[in-house]
DNA sequence: TCGCTTGAAAGCATGATAGCTATATAGCAT
DNA sequence: ATGCTATATAGCTATCATGCTTTCAAGCGA
């Protein structure tokens, strides 16, 4: 099936300290980052630099993470002056949920 | 948290094709399975050997994923007569929904 | 008891994942 | 144009996941 596919691909993205600990931050951006200058904390994201920074982890491999989530859907990179600010896509998530609590 | 630790761990036993095939295999396990003398299909759930086959792996391989669900507390083993029954623990299951709608 | 069958365990090969450093690219600012 | 900063990519290593075959342990039945 199409949707199991889906699930899958989904599960596997999520399957990860660090890919949860992204989302669990983006939930609460301002209680969770400072003010930012070039892009609104909920309109645009949270930086990517302020995301490696609480995952503990080198540029390239907080880089790679966010990466998989954004190919999953889960959030969503907006480009602005050099930086990338990745929000939740809490349409997909919603979508996930619901496809999580009907086919398994 | 404690409770993320718990849903990482759904998530990676989730996160698999042959897993999610012996989840919604044992949805039905009167419409997917034939009957069994030894066990119950409802009530004890269905054969290893059976799913084994569904699965098209090996018996080692498809033990250790069945030791996995397992382990996650999504299906429960029920020896009897030589054989080994698995069947949904729904109770299990519906928490982690309930957790990854809550918390993801 | 003996043999058969089921399931578990051990050992090995392969591929994916996650971390790193080093380097390339892209865009802004001077 | 040049340089600086943020991000992406490449390449390497270590670990983990998944598959296999072979072997072992347990239990049932003749």
């Amino acid at each position: 099936m199409n949707t199991e596919i889906d699930i899958e691909a989904g599960l596997k993205a999520l399957a990860s300290d660090k890919r949860l600990l992204v989302l669990a931050l983006l939930r609460d951006p301002v209680g969770n980052f400072p003010p930012q200058v070039d892009g609104d904390l909920l309109v645009d994201g949270v930086c990517a630099n302020w995301l490696t920074e609480k995952l503990a982890v080198s540029q390239p491999t907080a880089a790679r993470h966010l990466k998989v989530l954004t190919d999953a859907g889960f959030i969503i990179p907006t480009r602005k002056k050099g930086w990338v600010f990745y929000r939740r896509d809490e349409a997909a998530i919603s979508r996930f949920k619901t496809a999580i609590r009907e086919e398994i």
